[in-house]
DNA sequence: GCCGTTTTCGGCCCGACTGTTTTCAGTCG
C-alpha cells in the first residue's frame, strides 16, 4: 500500500468521524487529517518505515496511529478502521473529490437517495440535479443545486482538488493578470502569494494580496478580468474567479498598515500558519490576516497591525522566514532559535552542467539546437564561470565502438580549442550516459577517458523493481567517471510518477563514494524533489542545479532548481555549482 | 488522537464566504 493510498484511507476515517458526530470527534478528525496530510507528503514509504522502527517520525503519528498502521501494512486491514468506516456507504469518500462537497453534504445526498454505487455516485448525482430533485431538501434550494451541476462540470472537466498546474505555466497566468490588477489606480502593491511565492513544483490555485485602501473597486474590478470563465465568491474584502483555462484565481486585500500580515497569511503554508497560530496562542496571542491580537483586560481585545512581513514575525520572537520553507518542517523552532539556514541564492550559482549543444554527436536522445559558443556567450551572460557540456552519449545502437571513439576525440578537440581561445570561461567536458539496464554505462571505458567525468542517468526500462533498480543505478554510478547522478528519480510532473529506488541506499552511498545528486531544474522534472533534496541536506550529500537545457534561451531555467533546492533547505554548501572553478574540478577528481 | 519553553493532562488556528436561514452549517484556504 502507497503512502498516497493510506493517507487517503485516514482521510476517510477523518471524514467519518465528522460525519458521525462533528463535535464529539472533533479532535480525532483533525489528528486523522493531520497524519494523513503529513503520510502523503513524507519522503519514505509507510512500509519502510515500519521496517526500519521509524513510524513516529511522521509527524502526527502517534502510539494509536502507528500501531493501526502495522496493522494495516501487517494484514491489509484495520479492526477500528472498519468499525468506523462501516457506518459510512463507500460511495460517500468519491464525492469528497469534487470541489464544494465536504463530508456532511456528501453523507447527506448519499443516504437521501441511497446512492450505493461508487462508481456512479457523481453521475447519480448529477441526474438529481438535473431533475431538481434536490433543491426542496432542507438545507438546499434552487442555488445549492445550481452549484452542484457547476461543481460536478468542473470536476469532470479535470479541476479535481488535487489537480495541479506546473510552476511556468502558473507562473505565465499570474504575469497577465498582475499587469491587469497594477493598472488599477487604487492597487498600491500586488503580489502572487501562495504555492507560488513558495515555490512549489506545482500550483493548485493562484493566490494574488492587494494593498490598498479601496477594496470595493479593487474587487470590483477584479471580477471583471477579462479572461474569466466566472465568479466563485465575492466579498468585502476579497474575491475568487476561474480563467478561461480553468484556473482559480483567489484576491484579497488590506490596507497598507496591515499588508504584512496580509503577505504572512496569504503565503502560507496552511500547516506553516496553523503551527504559527499554536505557537502565538502560548503567548496568548491571535494571529490572523489582519494583524495579531491581544488579549488585554476585561475581555477586551488590542489588535497590532504590521506593514512587513519582517515586523510580524519579530513581534513574535521569530526572525523572518523565507517562504520556500514554510512548511512546518521546523522553521518556527530554528526561527525561536535564530538557526534558520542561510539558503542557496540564484547569484551564488557558478555554472551549469547539464547542458545539450548541437555538436554533431548522433545520440541517443535528443539533441541541442544551439551551439556551444552560443550557449558559451549565454553562460557569460548569466555570469557563470565555468560550464559542463553534457549531450547524450552517441546512439549505441548506430555506431560501432571505434565510430563513437572518433566522435568523442573531435568534441575533446574542440573544447580544448574553446578553452584556449577563450579564457573567461571554463568549459568541462562531460556527457549525460545512460545506464543501460544491467548497471553498465552505455560506452566503453576507452572513449570515457577522453571525459572529464559524466552525468549519468536512466532513460529506459522504468518499471523495473525497486531493488533491482538500485543495484542498476548505484553499479552506474560506482564507474570512477560518473559523478553525478541526472534527474534522479525519473519523474514527470503531471506525466509518469518515476521509477522506485531505495533513498537510504543511494544516499549512503553517494556519501561513500564523493558522488552528487543533480536538481534538474527543467519545469516538467524538477527533480530531485524537495522532500529528497531536504534529505538529503540533513545527510550532507552533496548537489548540483543543472537546467538540462537544450538550447541556449532555457539556460535561465536555474531559477527553479534553485527554487526547489531552497524548499529543501540546501545551502551554497550543499550546493557544488557555487564552487569555484578550482574547487570543483578537485572534486571531480575525487 | 496528538503533543510539550507554563502542561505527561488538558488543551487543540482563524476567518471569510455562501446558501439557507432568522442565527447557522458547511466548505475552503
Amino acid at each position: 500500500m502507497t503512502n498516497i493510498e493510506i493517507a487517503r484511507l485516514l482521510r476517510n476515517v477523518a471524514a467519518s468521524y465528522a460525519i458521525k458526530n462533528e463535535q464529539k470527534f472533533r479532535f480525532q478528525m483533525l489528528a486523522y487529517l493531520k497524519a494523513s496530510n503529513a503520510i502523503e507528503h513524507f519522503p519514505s514509504e509507510v512500509k519502510d518505515l515500519i521496517k526500519e522502527e521509524k513510524l513516529e517520525s511522521i509527524p502526527g503519528v502517534g502510539p494509536s496511529i502507528k500501531s493501526h498502521l502495522k496493522e494495516l501494512i501487517k494484514t491489509g486491514k484495520v479492526k477500528h478502521f472498519d468499525s468506523i468506516l462501516n457506518d459510512i456507504p463507500p460511495s460517500v469518500f468519491p464525492l469528497l473529490d469534487v470541489p464544494s462537497f465536504g463530508p456532511k453534504k456528501a453523507f447527506h445526498l448519499v443516504t437521501e437517495f441511497k446512492l450505493n454505487d461508487s462508481k456512479t455516485v457523481i453521475e447519480d448525482i448529477k441526474d438529481l440535479a438535473e431533475k431538481g430533485k434536490i433543491s426542496p431538501l432542507e438545507g438546499f434550494g434552487e442555488k445549492s443545486e445550481k452549484d452542484i451541476l457547476q461543481a460536478i462540470e468542473e470536476y469532470k472537466k479535470g479541476k479535481t482538488k488535487s489537480k495541479r498546474m506546473t510552476l511556468p505555466f502558473a507562473s505565465e497566468t499570474a504575469e497577465l493578470l498582475l499587469s491587469y490588477l497594477k493598472k488599477h489606480k487604487d492597487v498600491l502593491v500586488v503580489e502572487p502569494l501562495g504555492s507560488l511565492r513558495r515555490k512549489l513544483s506545482t500550483i493548485g490555485d493562484i493566490d494574488f494580496a492587494v494593498s490598498t485602501n479601496n477594496p470595493k473597486d479593487v474587487i470590483k474590478y477584479f471580477v471583471l478580468y477579462p479572461y474569466k470563465s466566472r465568479v466563485i465568491e465575492q466579498g468585502e474584502t476579497g474575491a475568487s474567479i476561474i480563467t478561461s483555462s480553468g484556473v482559480q484565481i483567489d484576491l484579497l486585500t488590506q490596507p497598507p498598515q496591515s499588508f504584512g500580515s496580509l503577505l504572512q497569511h496569504f503565503t502560507g503554508s496552511k500547516n506553516h500558519n496553523i503551527r504559527l497560530r499554536e505557537y502565538a496562542l502560548k503567548k496568548g496571542l491571535s494571529l490572523s490576516e489582519k494583524g495579531i491580537k491581544k488579549h488585554m483586560a476585561h475581555d477586551t481585545w488590542h489588535m497590532a497591525h504590521f506593514d512587513t512581513e519582517e515586523k510580524f514575525y519579530n513581534s513574535l520572537g521569530l526572525d523572518w522566514i523565507p517562504p520556500e520553507i514554510r512548511e512546518d518542517h521546523l522553521e518556527v523552532e530554528h526561527a525561536r532559535l535564530h538557526t534558520l539556514p542561510k539558503l542557496v541564492e540564484l547569484k551564488d550559482i557558478k555554472a551549469d552542467f547539464h547542458l545539450h549543444s548541437n555538436f554533431p554527436i548522433e545520440p541517443s536522445h535528443d539533441m541541442g539546437r544551439d551551439s556551444m559558443e552560443t550557449m558559451i556567450k549565454t553562460a557569460l551572460k548569466l555570469g557563470y564561470d565555468y560550464i559542463g557540456f553534457s549531450e547524450h552519449n552517441p546512439s549505441v545502437s548506430k555506431h560501432t565502438s571505434e565510430q563513437i571513439l572518433n566522435i568523442l576525440k573531435k568534441r575533446k578537440e574542440k573544447i580544448e580549442h574553446i578553452n584556449s581561445s577563450n579564457k573567461n570561461i571554463r568549459v568541462i567536458s562531460l556527457l549525460e550516459i545512460d545506464i543501460l539496464t544491467n548497471g553498465c554505462l552505455a560506452i566503453a571505458n576507452k572513449a570515457l577517458s577522453l571525459l572529464d567525468a559524466t552525468v549519468v542517468s536512466i532513460h529506459s526500462s522504468f518499471g523495473m523493481n525497486k531493488e533491482v533498480m538500485t543495484q542498476r543505478v548505484l553499479k552506474g554510478l560506482s564507474h570512477p567517471k560518473a559523478k553525478i547522478l541526472a534527474h534522479p528519480t525519473g519523474r514527470l510532473i503531471n506525466q509518469r510518477n518515476g521509477y522506485e529506488l531505495d533513498w537510504p541506499q543511494v544516499f549512503d552511498f553517494c556519501k561513500k563514494h564523493n558522488k552528487a545528486l543533480e536538481i534538474n531544474s527543467w519545469p516538467l522534472r524538477l527533480d530531485l524533489p524537495d522532500i529528497l533534496v531536504r534529505e538529503a541536506v540533513r545527510r550532507d550529500i552533496k548537489m548540483v542545479i543543472d537546467t538540462d537545457s537544450h538550447q541556449a534561451s532555457q539556460m535561465n531555467l536555474m531559477q527553479y532548481g534553485v527554487s526547489i533546492a531552497r524548499r529543501g533547505w540546501a545551502e551554497k554548501k550543499d550546493i557544488l555549482n557555487t564552487l569555484s572553478y578550482e574547487q570543483f574540478m578537485k572534486w571531480l577528481k575525487s
